[in-house]
DNA sequence: ATTTCTTTTCTATTATTCTAGAATAATAGT
DNA sequence: ACTATTATTCTAGAATAATAGAAAAGAAAT
């Protein structure tokens, strides 16, 4: 993972709402969630939290897609595995061991 | 981990400069190295540095100690390893396994 | 004591981010 | 067509963050 990029997913999910929303659709796992579910869960205006999960996106965390009215939103896995390994491998090597 | 408190690190690790300074603390190992040597590292003005580096400190990734005229920093191992905690046990369970 | 070295603090400027109300868009059911 | 539902975009105010020059502080050497 480039360094710029890295950086910028760890910027967005260092926002509490963000990361608030992506554990949310991390554990919710590959079925994802509603944005109104969301909405449900972290209990902030529509506006707001399209704009936070707009970065969310913007930062390849999570994907959406569109199923009629609703958009679906789903964590995205590999990108995730990716900033860990960035933190693992190419920053913090030695202090802790990735294995899968 | 507190859910603020890994919120308050990731973010401040999203920031390409303090991003850039932690991973050379990190690589710079125990000795660590005085903010002299971190500044010819990134190449901005002292103050800038300086703010930067206060971040790092007040979200404890970071500890610098005083010797003589010269302020040696280091990264904090543990508090690193449980922002990788976090994200792997708390946040993205079964994604990754983390060992060590 | 003065000078030098290292780093911070002060101060100001510029830019970005956060928040949310209002309006708009997209889809689907009646 | 009308209505309801779901979600985004627009807009703007408030708050926060980033940057860096200048001054100050702390520590050692001459």
């Amino acid at each position: 993972m480039e360094f710029d990029d890295a950086a910028k997913k760890l910027a967005e999910l260092g926002h509490p709402v963000r990361l608030k929303v992506f554990r949310l659709l991390v554990q919710a796992g590959l079925e994802g969630l509603p944005v109104k579910a969301i909405q449900a869960h972290v209990g902030i205006p529509n506006s707001t939290l399209s704009h936070h999960l707009a970065h969310l996106v913007s930062a390849g965390l999570i994907t959406q897609t569109r199923e009629g009215r609703i958009l679906r939103c789903r964590a995205s896995y590999p990108e995730i595995k990716q900033v860990l390994d960035f933190l693992l491998q190419d920053c913090c090597a030695g202090v802790v061991q990735i294995q899968g």
